[in-house]
DNA sequence: GGCATTATGTGAATATAGTCACTTATTATT
DNA sequence: AATAATAAGTGACTATATTCACATAATGCC
């Protein structure tokens, strides 16, 4: 069992306190344990609708109002912000500015996180090219794939370099890159991980339909779109009246 | 009989992982007593594990081999499958291909569900390439899409029928389609969820980077791609800035 | 300044998810 | 037939996640 660190702050009564996460290894990497898991998935959801705050110059939000935005309860909200450190005051709310900021500190907004993909076929091309090509926290130095030969090139719509697979390992051990995303349809991904690890990254998206093994070292998201699309069709067809909207845990 | 090992596993006195060809005997009917959200999420990923078992002769598993494959307990797996009634036998395990069968039928896969797309940029075009188009039980019936102009067209590429928003009511209720997939970037998603509410689907994958909201009637499982690497981001960053206080506290 | 108001912040209570450990059915062995 | 072995199945337990409800601090009003 392994303590992380996630925010510490000081209380009314001036005590500071720390907010920790009990992580359990595994043989998969890491498994989050307490009652942190699920409110870090939900601090970009509170950013996004904070900054939709921010656009009306709203300056001052109720917990009230961030819950409704997000279709959840206003304890929750609070019991989340309490958990990592943010404050508000009462009867006026939470500064939207300054949660902003701290959310963004949170999440590694404020970095240049350098990233690399491996696979660069149509999924790996939109996701970039819609979604991580406008991050400024994102920086994706360069893509590795083999399907249009050895040879390195520059991706002529994107201007992404594209290298051969082979040079991942140096690449990423000298630009000093701790972010991954696999969108590999096939066998490839799970050895695209390997060099991955091998070459220092500490974290990895990934978007192929397979499950991958990581040393403890490296953090792995898989999100599984099909997978997704399953969960759909079994709720949808099944009616249980709980929890109509799902967030992807 | 093959003997291939799949996954090894610990036996509280060592090893073993075994196969045997065998009968099939029949079994009908199961029921859901409980609905786990990630229980749920978990049973596409017992059935690849299962396939990948079949694909090699495998007839019978247990619990230890599957909870191996997927870096999860035996005893969760065991917990889940009672959750959905798939039941196997004491010292032989579960039998591959009825289980296979349990689950397709859990996830729909046996059905042919109709979908449409919203949205046929990059992302949604990669998403139906890539994966919906290889999937027997997803037949997407046509994608939604204006930014080629308001003309019915057929995408040269993939041979899917591309049809103005305005049609989407009216194909989705001529069509009775059940489930739709929302992949627009920009504030055009909510108003395809509402068109699709209205014309009856019953449950929407989300892949647009904002909360939608729904009547109870719809199931939306939102997937947030950036929201995803984020998470990376923040585990990963911890992970690495902390040193590890203790091994196995 | 005093008072009424109100939204935060947080223990306690509840709900959900996952693990442990034991019982039992089934099979193999003697 | 009796016995040993073993993995499914399950109830009790632990861990995690969310909601409840209320004390409390900050605010505005008189």
């Amino acid at each position: 069992m392994v303590q992380i660190e996630l925010a510490s702050y000081k209380n009314r009564r001036h005590q500071s306190c720390t907010t920790t996460i009990t992580v359990n290894e595994n043989r998969t990497g890491f498994h989050i344990m307490n009652t942190n898991r699920r409110s870090v998935s939900r601090l970009s959801r509170y950013r996004s609708a904070l900054y939709r705050f921010r656009s009306y110059d709203v300056k001052w939000v109720f917990s009230e109002q961030i819950a409704s935005a997000l279709g959840i309860t206003a304890a929750q909200v609070r019991k989340d912000f309490s958990h990592f450190g943010v404050t508000g005051r009462r009867k006026i709310g939470y500064p939207v500015d300054q949660i902003i900021e701290h959310l963004n500190r949170l999440l590694g907004k404020n970095d240049r996180n350098r990233a690399l993909l491996a696979g660069f076929g149509p999924l790996a091309r939109a996701v970039y090219k819609e979604y991580l090509s406008r991050e400024q926290d994102v920086q994706i130095l360069a893509a590795f794939d083999e399907s249009k030969g050895a040879a390195s090139r520059t991706d002529e719509e994107t201007g992404l370099a594209v290298l051969p697979i082979s040079h991942l390992i140096n690449f990423a051990a000298q630009n000093n890159v701790r972010f991954g995303i696999i969108a590999l349809s096939n066998g490839l991904a799970q050895s695209a991980l390997d060099l991955m690890v091998l070459a220092g990254v500490r974290g990895i998206l990934n978007l192929s339909p397979v499950d991958l093994k990581s040393p403890r070292s490296c953090f792995v998201n898989t999100v599984n779109i099909v997978r997704e699309f399953e969960n759909v069709v079994f709720f949808a067809g099944k009616n249980s009246a709980k929890k109509r909207v799902a967030d992807h845990a």
